[in-house]
DNA sequence: AATGAATGAGACTTCATTCAT
DNA sequence: CATGAATGAAGTCTCATTCAT
């Protein structure tokens, strides 16, 4: 996908040498996240990403010297994938608060970045981060951009109602939180909770806490 | 020390072979927890899960048949541990509904159950959990009894008081996110998002959905 | 060969648990001694040494750890097999030095240790022994005692008799120079260079240096 | 540096087609020396030659077909350049016997040829020649010339002289040793054992064994 | 029951060689 | 002629499993 875009901006016969480059580890990334939905982090081998991909064994340690890098590699993409996403759905002046902060989770719950198969990877990794200082070092930076934009925009709303004894940062805890297990549960249950519900019940939490701006009919 | 503990309720006589043998089952479940926290499972193997029971290398596969049993059997001991502790938190007929939803929310975080080393292994077992169906139908029923039950107790907590237009399903939905969330949480920022911390958001989102059944200074 | 002599220690079905894994290591250090003289050290691989001692392919990393490993332990065999040949020939008090000397020389080049076999291996590893430091160290360790022994004994043959102007360092050199130098003709030119020739060449050059001491028909 | 040198025998404009390949065979084999030199027969591949050389990877299966052949020609350049070395250093009708026999020795140990870089070459060589018949072929014919050249000289001077019982070809065969010998101590033990020292030695041989051509004093 | 040496499939990685550009 | 991305065979090492003791 992501491929055949950065595939239109070159002609596809002048895939030219560094363009080709990119291309390549962007392939080889694709793939990896294909083979992590498909076979799970232990059952990633360097044949199934070289397979999937269409390539041949050797071409990772060539792109990316090691396996291990070609990993840090694709969860770096999926995260900054995900926060490119929602910087841009709040990067708008003209937004209010409350619409800031119903972007960042349309956007959270959106069918490109909240699949089974991209979750799947991103729960891979989350499996794996405890024991993996590298994993946990991307990871946490992402998470804490997105914990603190949701607090000061929690803040301004704030200021902005009258909402008495509200602590945006304990709200913005419980964004978090809800964000992470939907995510875990649409993973897990497909059919029975899906991105939509996830969008639904994160939208119902807001209008409790800020009826004044978020009507219950948001969604 | 687990161990220490279940060993003391068999006298050490009565240890003959059949209960020796679950001993060392036992012993070998414990060692494979203490493992993948500290390894992940992809940094499991037979030599550091016998390592840490102080056992022999051949003996998982005397008392598991293979790893993967004793993985399976691992993900089982761990979900029936907490599938144990809040039924019996919730097993007295003298508790009233908004009771128990407490009482489960308060087992849920409890540090025997809650704590890095066991969360680590939990969302070790997730991060598998998406390619492998054994995982997936061990860790599912027990989220869907507990699911089920959360939501037949929210229903008679609105049956009880006049609260228009909730759902009940939705709102055992959203609990089971917090729960998963939060978990997801305390593992990766230990120090900065605790148990407490995650109780302390559960009890404020049931005080605002259930105000006539959980004060605000509930917890 | 060597294995036959501890074998006679214990009975052969007694091979118990600890002498096994002796017996094993000796087992790999003669197979990689055997494959580096037939394939080059570049030309063995674990598959070769392996083959050679009728055992299985993982065996030298449970053994050794790793290649390098076994590579660096069989240098230190054959520098130890050989010091060992030549301290027991000079041990005995009631040997004269031009005694000693002689035995040196004659040990230096015993079929037992100065063959095609061996000295293809000791040459494999001096050639590698200039980018290598872990080489460079057994070796130089090994060769320094020898030079040193050599020098003393020149040097209480010098005092002996009325040399003049001899210096026992130089001779000491010369005398490396041409164990070295011999060994190597007897490697590449076999048939044309031998043992036998390496011994009454060096014996040559005593007699001419210590003439009171060596008779012209010391061989 | 000793490519510096050869390119200002043909004119850079000269330097047409075929100088050309000559030139980057030359720069090829360089960088072999170099790289054998630094990593050791087996640590050279084909990236570090080329990239000691400054050139693509490919390059030298363009001009030299296989790493094999690459290997070859380098140990017959370095070969041939000892070779047409002492050659030189004998070919004047002018010469004595004994002084070209000094002259052999005087060019064996010249800092130009006799120095840790091309030490290391030629016995990272001689401990592959073992179980390489293409090496030992190449080595065997330069070293049967050296080889006849001085027993050929020293039969001139066992003529001249009133020497009792020597043998050309015996004392040849210590010449070799001591050559091959020495060397071998000058690149395990620099500093400590250096070309300056071998060449007083071999002098000395010379000196003992023809004292009436070579004076003591001969260095 | 328990031990741990042994096996061998399979993983990651290296690298000589090829070939489109 | 030169480049360097790509290939894939082969090497080292890991590790679940087996089995004699």
């Amino acid at each position: 996908m992501a491929i055949g875009t950065s595939e239109t901006k070159t002609s596809p016969k002048s895939a030219g040498r560094t363009a080709s480059k990119e291309t390549r580890r962007h392939q080889l990334i694709q793939a990896t996240i294909e083979s992590i939905a498909k076979h799970g982090i232990s059952g990633t081998t360097m044949k199934t990403v070289t397979g999937l991909a269409g390539l041949s064994l050797g071409i990772v340690n060539f792109h990316f010297t090691s396996k291990e890098t070609l990993f840090q590699e694709t969860l770096r993409f999926l995260g900054e994938e995900h926060r490119d996403r929602w910087r841009k759905s709040i990067q708008s002046d003209a937004l209010k608060p409350e619409e800031k902060l119903r972007n960042i989770v349309i956007t959270s719950f959106h069918p490109d970045l909240c699949n089974r198969k991209k979750l799947a990877v991103w729960f891979a990794f989350y499996g794996e981060a405890a024991s993996r200082a590298a994993y946990r070092n991307i990871m946490s930076a992402l998470d804490d951009e997105r914990w603190k934009i949701s607090a000061t925009i929690c803040e301004e709303i704030i200021k902005d109602g009258s909402y008495d004894g509200l602590d945006a940062d304990e709200i913005s805890d419980t964004l978090e939180g809800l964000y992470d297990g939907f995510c875990l549960n649409i993973l897990m249950y497909p059919g029975v909770f899906t991105p939509k519900h996830a969008k639904a019940r994160v939208l119902d939490f807001l209008s409790a806490t800020f009826p004044q701006h978020f009507s219950r009919i948001a969604a």
